[in-house]
DNA sequence: CACAAGCTTTGTAACGTTTCATGTACGTAC
DNA sequence: GTACGTACATGAAACGTTACAAAGCTTGTG
């Protein structure tokens, strides 16, 4: 028994052929099936399997795709990064992930970093547009577009945001208010708040927005709803947030406030991924279609075939009610559930 | 203006040196100052940069840790991945990621698959031990000893639990209730949960728990709660959950049916991840100290001296107070924050 | 002034693959 | 029975680094 890892040369020598003809097992090359079998029986023999570093300095190509986000403490991306990772994974590719720690700042040095580790292509969740550093590399923008000629997935918006106040409005509310905290880049979720906007004055229903531009900036939300609430009662009837989160936090503000929710006021948040969620839901919200986002991404990256023409792909998201709106609660839609 | 990657040869050729004083030069060791200016120039000029796969397949040595990790969309599990990317991207490593989607099969498959890409080191977040698999490559286990010869870093499970139990008990409560869903393989939040109960025996104090071994099982804690409430009041008067996920759904269970937190039941959630907690605390719960689990964790895979000898390091973890139970909320505290 | 002892620098041989031009064997058609 | 085409096997030449032995150069010592 040997005591170093067994290469191509080992298995040639045992298997009584030539170097390239286990090269070519390996790679699904058309061989003869005597060769074949006598290659593999080797190969399993002694325990051997390519090493991904010389076929990577050979070929060129790495079976690695790199993928870059602000952070993973967040719900929405940590769910696309889960959803990416096993959409790789299923494809016998390895991913190489980043946090830019939402600086701005190192994205386009993470985009160096990557390049240089020579990945079969980057799947990017960035704020900053000017990374055509990225050259030739295969590059996908992922849920924000950053150029018009970078291909983009990502969810539909402001539609979310316009199905948000429609549904509200349908659900008998008069008044309405949008919440967002978040820094304020690239304004991706800001499209939830134009469609809602757009939506509440194409029904002629009042309606106001309160943008935070910082990440954890809810005190300022506190401020405003205290502004607004009289008499024990808040001004608005209706309230759409541009994040489960931000809605879990706001529905316990007002909880506490003694506004109850969804008899006082009715809530709908936004992004619908597991840490929110159980069999029964606990929040209205507009789920983002975080599977179909990773996999879309993935395949276009890896121009499968059906996918080579699309350049920008917008999905739909759809609204699941739950225990903020007054109507009753559906079941089990909506959960994100990979694996058996 | 060349259109191939530029390689050490044309740097060295373009500085007027030889090949290894390039080499030497990328990598830190003692050159002439003049050879050393000569090459940044030409490199910087060229736009050179190593590659990662000719360097990995000679040297052996590669820069990338990969992290084996259940799945992303859990908010502990996310947060820690976070804090390890930070931690190697500090250290400039690579972080290969893989999830297994809570397929304990899927594990040695995994490990397998990073072997052969030629990973410096493993960080394990895994269910089953015999990854022994392992062999040569150092392997750290975090959140969970998986043997006792591998190392492993870990948060002190038990006297969270315990932690949790003494707060419950010198706030007043009487009849105190341990609460848990989650796969079982190992039962590392189960060490929280003999911790709660150890710590409600020697204080003399009641204690009941429930154990769902079901990831998403909260039906069958919500039909337990029901069987304990007996008008309109529920029989236990603290309640310990093993996530502050869960712990935010008893919650909202609770209040629906009329039962105030923290007036009639306070209660204790576990990990104090961003993802339900801002500026003002929303859960009381028993903060897991992630961002040095990973560091530390790191520190130990690479090798760095002060941590050569730890093999197997328990840290402790901390109470924050919040709105469910019974005292003044602190602020600002257990916010785990990364960047600038 | 010759010689040893340190230092850097140099050139070359790996590292484990894939690729490609060449070689061989076999079957088919006339 | 010869000529030709197809299909597969072979061996050598890359791929871009690092490691190592050998060669230069500098400095200090007897």
């Amino acid at each position: 028994m040997s005591n170093k890892k067994p290469t191509m040369k080992d298995v040639a020598r045992e298997a009584g052929v030539a170097l390239g003809t286990v090269s070519k097992v390996f790679n699904g090359i058309a061989v003869g099936k005597a060769y074949r079998d006598r290659v593999e029986a080797a190969a399993a023999q002694l325990g051997y399997s390519v090493d991904n570093y010389a076929r990577g300095l050979r070929s060129g190509r790495t079976s690695t795709v790199a993928m870059i986000v602000p952070g993973l403490d967040h719900s929405f991306f940590s769910s696309l990064a889960n959803a990416v990772s096993y959409e790789l994974l299923q494809r016998d590719y390895r991913l190489m992930l980043v946090t830019t720690q939402f600086d701005p700042h190192a994205e386009s040095r993470c985009v160096q970093m990557v390049r240089q580790n020579k990945v079969d292509g980057i799947i990017g969740l960035t704020y900053t547009s000017d990374l055509r550093i990225s050259g030739d590399l295969p590059y996908v923008s992922i849920d924000r577009c950053i150029s018009p000629n970078i291909p983009c997935v990502s969810s539909d918006n402001f539609s979310g945001g316009s199905m948000a106040a429609e549904k509200l409005i349908s659900l008998g509310c008069t008044k309405l208010l949008f919440l967002r905290t978040g820094s304020r880049v690239i304004g991706e979720t800001d499209k939830r708040g134009a469609g809602f906007t757009a939506a509440c004055e194409l029904a002629g229903t009042e309606s106001f927005s309160l943008r935070v531009n910082d990440e954890d900036g809810i005190e300022a939300i506190y401020a405003f709803l205290d502004d607004h609430i009289r008499n024990g009662r808040l001004e608005y009837d209706g309230i759409f947030c541009n994040t489960d989160r931000l809605a879990f936090f706001v529905r316990r503000y007002l909880e506490q406030r003694g506004i109850r929710v969804p008899e006082d006021v009715q809530m709908i948040g936004y992004d619908g991924t597991r840490h929110f969620f159980t069999g029964d839901y606990v929040c209205s919200t507009i789920v983002q279609p975080v599977q179909q986002m990773a996999e879309t991404a993935v395949r276009i990256l890896l121009n499968e075939e059906q996918y080579r023409l699309s350049a920008l792909v917008c999905l739909p998201v759809s609204y699941a009610a739950g225990g903020t709106t007054r109507e009753p609660a559906e079941k089990g839609e909506g959960l994100i559930n990979y694996g058996k």
